[in-house]
DNA sequence: GTCTATAGAAGGATAGAC
DNA sequence: GTCTATCCTTCTATAGAC
């Protein structure tokens, strides 16, 4: 008995995550869900009482889902450029398998952003950017290295990742009329953008110590080869 | 008497322009531009027929506002860093006083893709492509700048412009944890990025190009400095 | 052109039988 | 737990007076 209770709300759930991915909160309708799901529309209610408190119930799972990937990037054994290349590998993989995500979450944030406050209570950005500096305080122009820096940097990095998935209707189109396929066009992207972000952190860290970087560019140089495997 | 056609059409334009950027397609309500706009729900149809309509009529226009911003980029007196510093500095500041902008039409652009369409018309690909290549070509690689690089580099930039914006919600709650202003991140954005996209830039062409790379690279870095007013 | 009144349909939610 | 039937509200859209 209990084992179906939890197959039919599993099944709502699933139904319902399908349907407000796709269709947003406001665009859902209770009766798409019970058709998904393959029961009635009472039922919903017999298990989430309103339609508010089923996409509460996603949401969270799902926001939980997307945000939860950028904490293993604090992990102390990588170095700063591998970490980079982990992040936009394994990021850009996860989005491709959960590509309306990103818009889906961003979205119903903006509608209400109450929902996110849950969410920022993990997150500490100043312990953030103290690790950072920690690790890799060096290699980002030491002392040098504010916390506006750090929230500059790390929402470069989010940005080139997540956006391509936000705007993957125009891209797709515009994709299309070069005949380039959408899925070569991220597979390419999980190492343009690592490459990208690791010479532009190079290069800052040229200008701003321009006495080391004369010294050690060509070691660096070989650094950005080396990893490139 | 038409001058109050006029008058009373635009009011609701105006009025239906805040609440579809407010609230989306799906959540806006007829009754609530007519509210604000300070006239009867039926003489919205007078005007547009339809909710489907006036949305159409809304959206093509703002559309229209969000893409016509990438169009000077291809101005040909400019070298490429500057364009750069250009883009983003006008860009961030157009988004600035329209940042519900974005998430709303990449949001109704996801739940209708066909709404892209009539856009994608007047993008050529690889007009841009051969352009920046006539424009730029030996600043970025000479010969080996593809069409996928030149994708990937728009889209980057693309990214870190408009992303911010899109993730508004988050951004502003994270800020707030650590006493940053919303409106200083934003301005700090409009250099850091260029001074980013321009390190990547060089970066990449050092790489690709290393002969030439380690003879013009304190040039480079001077050039830098140079056009950093 | 602008309003009032209302049609007509859809959607969320509940009552009650089984 | 699951279904049928139905209530009630909300919303788009139209008819018709002025």
């Amino acid at each position: 008995m209990e084992i179906k209770d939890k197959l039919t709300e599993e099944k709502i759930f699933e139904a319902a995550t399908q349907v407000f991915l796709a269709k947003g909160m406001d665009g859902a309708r209770m009766q798409d869900i019970a058709d998904i799901a393959g029961i009635n529309k009472s039922l919903l209610h017999y298990y989430f009482r309103s339609k508010d408190k089923l996409f509460d119930a996603v949401f969270e799972k799902l926001a939980k889902t997307l945000f939860s990937k950028f904490i293993p990037v604090l992990s102390p054994d990588l170095t700063l450029e591998d970490k980079v290349r982990f992040f936009f590998r394994e990021h850009i993989a996860f989005l491709q398998q959960n590509s309306a995500l990103p818009l889906f979450v961003l979205n119903e944030i903006n509608r209400k952003p109450a929902r996110v406050q849950k969410f920022l209570e993990n997150i500490d950005v100043k312990l953030f950017w103290e690790t950072v500096k920690k690790q890799h305080g060096t290699e980002l122009g030491g002392n040098a290295l504010s916390i506006d820096s750090i929230v500059q940097i790390t929402s470069t990095i989010i940005s080139i990742s997540i956006f391509p998935f936000v705007a993957c209707g125009i891209l797709e189109g515009v994709l299309k009329k070069v005949n380039l396929q959408f899925d070569d066009y991220f597979e390419m992207r999980k190492e343009f953008a690592a490459e990208f972000v690791i010479g532009a952190l190079k290069s800052m860290n040229l200008n701003s110590q321009s006495t080391i970087a004369s010294g050690s560019e060509h070691e660096n140089s070989e650094k950005v080869t080396q990893y490139n495997k």
